[in-house]
This record gives C-alpha cells, sequence and structure tokens, in this order.
RNA sequence: GGCCCCGUAGUUCAAUGGAUAGAACGGAAGUUUCCUAAACUUUAGAUGCAGGUUCGAUUCCUGCCGGGGCUACCA
C-alpha cells in the first residue's frame, strides 16, 4: 500500500521537477538496507538522463519534493544516487494495528474461476521412497499451501507409477525367489519388501549381463538378451493382455506398496485429493497414440513401433509404442493429462518432477500440441534439483539411498536425545513428548529441504545430523514456543493480545520497528513465492522474522516495563509474530509447538 | 559427441542489474539474581578464470576450466 503510493508521489515529483511522465515500474524503490539510515530507498541513476543533474542534487530535490506532498515521511537521507526514506513512526504504528484486526492477515483473496491441478510424489511401486521423493513430497505439498494462500483453488493430485518394465522386474524376483513371503511373515513394510525384490533382480540381472559377456557378447547384447530380461518384459505383455496370474501378483505386490506409501505419506503429513493409477490411464494414452497416428502427427515404423518425429523442434525422435504394442512412460503420460484435464479443465496443471526429466516434459508438450490439445502450453514442469550425497546422487538400484522411512526415525531420535539433554521433558506426558519430538524432528526435516530453492541441486550429509540451531526449523519453532509462553504471561496479567483501542506510543525503538516492517512484508510474501512456485521465499522470510523477533526479545522488556501503553504494543508485535510464524510454518507444512 | 543446469567463506545455503556480497554450522571470545540460553552479543573468513555490455555485474552476453543431468522400445 504504501510501496504504490510512494511510487506515485515519485512520478508524480519527476514530472512536476523534470517535466517527464515515467511509469512506476520503471522506478527502482526498494526497500532500505538494513545498516543503513531508511525504510524504502529510491536508486535515482535512472532518473538522471531525465534531470540532467548530478545523482545527489536529483535525489535530493525528489525528496524535497515528497516530503511536501506526503506526511508519512519524516526525514530523508542522501547517499550518491540513493534516496533514503524514513516514514514515521507513527505510520509503522498504525500499519501494525490495522494488520492485527484482519482476520487473515497475509492470505489473498479467493480467486474465481477453474483450479490449478498440482501433481507431486508420484511413487514407483518398485521401490519404497527415499530422500528424493521426500523433497518432491514437501514441495508438493507446500506449494500447494501458498497457492491457496494466494486465492487459488488447488486440486492435489498423486499419480502412481504402478505399472511397467520396472514393476515386472520386482514381480519376476518375486516369484523365482521370494518363497510366498508378505509383509506380515516377514516383518517388513510393504513398499520395503516390494523394494527388496528390486534390488535382487538388479542384481541377478548384472549377474547375467557378466556371464553372458563372458560368453563373447558386448554389453548391449547382454543386455537385451539376459533370460532374466526376457522374462520381465514377457510378464509385462501378458500384463497388457491381462493375464490372470499375472494380474494377480500384480494387485498383491501393488497393494503391498501402496498400504506401505500411505503409512509414510501420513507420517510426513501429506495428502492428495485425488490419486491416479498409471494402470488405468495408460489406455487412454494408446488410444491418444493411435489418433495421432490416423491424423498424420505420429509415425508407425516398419517393426510396427510408433514414434512422435521432433527432430524439426531441436528434439529427438520418440518412441511412444514398443514394437510389441506396449506402451512407455510417455504413453501414459499423455493419457493422465488428457484425463486430469477432462477431469477438472484447470486453468493449469503443474507438475512437480525432479529435473531429470526435463527432456520428458519438453516431449511431452510438444506431443500434446501435435496431437491438437491446446491446454499443452498450460503444462507446467516445476523441476526440482536432485537431492545428492557426498559421494554424488542416490541410487535406489544399487542401494545407496536415504531412506524416508529411516531418515524420520533419525530425526525423531534425534530430537528425543536433544531434548532430554536440553532437560525440557520433565513435565511432559509420554504421549506429548513423543508427540514434541515429531514436530521438532520433521520441523528440523521439512526446513532443511524447504529453505532451498527448488531449482536448484542440493546436498545431505548423513554421516552429519541436520541441525537443531541457527537456521532451522527447531529454531523458528523456538521462537514460536517462547512466544506463546510469553503470552500466557500476558494473558495472566489482563493484557488483550490484539488491539483494543487505547493510546498508542508515539515512538519506536529501532527493534520494535524492524518487527514490524518484517510482519508488513508478509502479504508480498506469499505473493512472491505464489508466483515464483518458491517455498523458499516463505522458509527464509520465516527465518528473517524470528531472528529478529528473538534480537528484539532479547534487548526490549516486554512485560516488565512500566508504561502499559508500551507493554500494549510491544505484546501487539509478539502477537503479529507469533500469528505470522505460526501460517508461514504452515505454508511449510511444519508445526510449531506451544512449548518446547 | 549433442542438448540443458550449476560453480559464492572450511561446509551448507541467501542476495528483483544497485550502496560495505548476507546468514547458519564449524573456529575464537563473551552474556543467565532479567518474559524459555534450542537464545543473544563480538570476531576472523567467499563471488572458479578471462573478456564484454552498463553510471553500476554474484546477477546479462562470449570463451575457458570444474561438477551434474539428459541424450533407453527404463521410469
Amino acid at each position: 500500500m504504501i510501496e504504490k503510493k510512494l511510487l506515485e508521489v515519485i512520478c508524480s515529483a519527476v514530472e512536476y521537477l523534470y517535466q517527464q511522465r515515467v511509469l512506476p515500474e520503471n522506478l527502482g524503490l526498494e526497500k532500505t538496507r538494513k545498516e543503513i539510515d531508511g525504510d524504502y530507498t529510491l536508486v535515482v541513476f535512472s532518473l538522471l538522463k531525465f534531470s540532467k543533474k548530478a545523482p545527489e542534487i536529483t535525489a535530493t530535490e525528489i525528496g524535497t519534493y515528497l516530503m511536501t506532498k506526503m506526511p508519512e515521511i519524516v526525514r530523508f537521507n542522501v547517499i550518491k544516487g540513493f534516496l533514503n526514506l524514513i516514514l514515521s513512526d507513527t505510520f509503522w504504528i498504525d500499519l501494525l494495528i490495522s494488520e492485527s484486526k484482519q482476520p487473515e492477515f497475509g492470505f489473498h483473496k479467493q480467486i474465481s474461476g477453474p483450479p490449478i491441478v498440482l501433481e507431486y510424489s508420484s511413487p514407483n511401486t518398485n521401490k519404497p521412497l527415499h530422500l528424493g521423493h521426500i523433497r518432491n513430497n514437501l514441495l508438493g505439498y507446500s506449494l500447494a499451501e501458498i497457492l491457496k494462500a494466494n486465492g487459488h483453488h488447488v486440486i492435489k493430485v498423486n499419480l502412481v507409477n504402478d505399472r511397467g518394465i520396472h514393476i515386472c522386474k520386482s514381480m519376476l524376483a518375486y516369484m523365482k525367489w521370494g518363497n510366498s513371503e508378505t509383509p506380515d511373515s516377514s516383518g517388513l513394510k510393504g513398499d520395503h519388501l516390494i523394494g527388496k525384490y528390486y534390488v535382487l533382480f538388479d542384481k541377478k540381472y548384472k549377474e547375467e549381463i557378466r556371464g553372458l559377456m563372458d560368453k563373447g557378447l558386448t554389453e548391449e547384447e547382454a543386455e537385451k538378451q539376459a533370460p532374466l530380461m526376457v522374462e520381465a518384459q514377457e510378464i509385462l505383455r501378458k500384463w497388457e493382455a491381462k493375464d490372470h496370474e499375472t494380474l494377480e501378483l500384480w494387485r498383491k505386490m501393488n497393494s503391498w506398496a501402496n498400504e506401505g506409501f500411505i503409512t509414510t505419506y501420513k507420517r510426513l503429513g501429506v495428502n492428495f485429493d485425488k490419486i491416479y493409477f498409471e494402470s488405468s490411464t495408460y489406455l487412454l494414452g494408446k488410444k491418444l497414440v493411435i489418433e495421432g497416428l490416423e491424423n498424420g502427427v505420429l509415425i508407425r515404423k516398419e517393426d510396427g513401433s510408433v514414434w512422435a518425429d521432433l527432430r524439426d523442434e531441436n528434439l529427438d525422435e520418440k518412441v511412444l509404442l514398443r514394437s510389441d504394442g506396449t506402451s512407455v512412460y510417455m504413453t501414459q503420460d499423455l493419457g493422465t493429462a488428457q484425463l486430469r484435464y477432462d477431469d477438472f479443465h484447470p486453468s493449469s496443471m503443474i507438475y512437480v518432477v525432479g529435473n531429470e526429466q526435463n527432456y520428458h516434459f519438453d516431449v511431452l508438450k510438444k506431443v500434446l500440441a501435435r496431437l491438437g490439445k491446446e491446454y499443452a502450453s498450460r503444462i507446467f514442469h516445476l523441476s526440482y534439483g536432485m537431492v545428492e550425497l557426498p559421494e554424488g546422487r542416490m541410487k535406489s538400484r544399487e542401494g545407496t539411498v536415504v531412506d524416508a522411512d529411516d531418515l524420520m526415525d533419525e530425526m525423531f531420535f534425534t530430537a528425543e536425545s536433544t531434548t532430554r539433554e536440553l532437560g525440557k521433558v520433565d513435565e511432559l506426558s509420554k504421549e506429548e513428548a513423543s508427540q514434541l519430538f515429531n514436530t521438532i524432528g520433521l520441523g528440523a526435516l521439512k526446513y532443511f529441504i524447504l529453505k532451498v530453492d527448488p531449482k536448484k541441486n542440493m546436498l545431505f550429509d548423513p554421516r552429519e545430523s541436520i541441525d537443531f540451531n541457527g537456521n532451522t526449523g527447531p529454531f523458528i519453532q523456538y521462537t514460536y514456543a517462547r512466544i506463546c509462553s510469553l503470552l500466557e504471561k500476558a494473558k495472566a496479567a489482563g493484557f488483550h493480545l490484539k488491539y483494543n483501542h487505547g493510546a498508542k506510543p508515539e515512538s519506536l525503538l529501532s527493534r520494535e520497528k524492524e518487527v514490524i516492517k518484517l510482519l508488513a512484508q508478509f502479504p508480498e510474501i506469499i505473493k512472491e513465492a505464489g508466483v515464483e512456485l518458491n517455498p523458499a521465499v516463505v522458509a527464509n522470510y520465516s527465518y528473517d522474522l524470528a531472528k529478529v523477533f528473538n534480537q528484539f526479545y532479547q534487548e526490549i522488556p516486554v512485560l516488565k516495563e512500566s508504561d502499559k501503553n508500551k507493554i500494549k504494543l510491544r505484546v501487539y508485535i509478539t502477537f503479529m509474530t507469533m500469528d505470522v510464524i505460526k501460517k508461514s510454518m504452515s505454508l511449510l507444512g511444519i508445526e510449531v509447538p506451544s512449548k518446547m
């Protein structure tokens, strides 16, 4: 609000002083850097061509004009080409009070119109979830919350990749070496049991390849001719032909995997409005491919395989149906996109999928466009970076993964031992304590992941446990808990947490003002995070706020102050900080404890 | 080989083309008769290299060096 007004008045200043119309969006107005005296800064370099005067003079002229037009501005200073404006303490106090009156401060009005469909998670039913999936799930859940806070109607969907050659590999290994073991008989969580056979397949397959290569085959030949691979492909054909026995085993194993996923999702705190299964979308994909073939936008090769030729668009040829008629990943993704469009007619479809699939999504959009699907242009791939280990990327087949369930266990135990060391569990019941460890452990994990720009690769070192001090989730949670404790005491002393008409202080301490200024940024932070599809914006903001609040808390007594009006103001500041921290954390899917 | 992404303190992360490149961890030194010390304060320490565009470049462009991904009738 104030920024908009500043921009308008600056425009009129330029017009009055230099007879030049400028647009607000062409002005360089920013928040003043922390160590410099000022609230907003106008960078005047770009205006010099109009003023034809030195930067200092131009800045001073504009500053002088603004002073006469805006009572909120109490003074200004000029450093080189930077015009630093200082707003009155009364302005900031009034702003805080008006914010404290809004029930949903920071959140934006509901937008009517079609929804956004957001796909995330998308597990394969041949292996359990690992740290990479955790990043995906946390990003997806948080983005949905952020988009909702921006007023969008969001439909969260999950696409379970439950068919394909990789599933057949697990099935084959189980048929050969499974001895009919079950999650119950083995004591293994369903998805972990399946994962065991996926790894086993790979091990035996590699042995076969080595054997064939010893007999003189090339690696490529060996990979194709290895009996295990031939058998897996046979299972895929049988599956697509709806072979009874194959389907029965497939159903059984998939249900184990899915039960495992549900447990993990619940623990991680993520959920979905609708779950799609690749097994029920690939046929629609096949249908689209056949249509494309009839319309002449796709081609059939001599061996019967069907292709999209995208070489004229700087991409390659892409197979859409194998020569034996079975589907590939792309086939079902075409069908899923269509189904999703038919289901919701969304304004856009966002896919939270790792950047290793950038090429896949380029192709998907181009193929859909060729098939005449106008929604192709409204597909957005939120391409997030890999989570890497110190020794490189994780590989499921080679067992070098950080398992999602194990990691959550570890976070819980670390939270527990840290909390016990600090002697903070004495007053808690067993259940309360366990809930607290869960909140803190997950808070640390989620913040650790979400504070990083989604687009960038990030590193996780299993040998160093995730921190609980400094720029971390528990730091913010601790700030929140201290606030709760303080506000309890304020209530007990008879203070209202929200604004109730009383005399306002006329001036602010610099720490008070810093907190108020940060609080005022909350709505634009939510907006920025929504436009950029970037939860890290919210995470880093939360940390800044908690940090500044802790400084305020350290230096300024809230309740131990003689002036009642000052106490009221500080209680408002504290209350608003609590509100904003809680909301920010909820946008990240992180819970906050009232005690810790 | 072709296409794409990334190089910031010892480490992990920040920085709409703007001021003296911010934090955190780790290192060094402090703060508790005072609202929770999971906090706060002080301190040392970084833009891979070379050009270019610009009043101004970590940011945009080119080349080089280094790392990663994709380039499957896997997903």
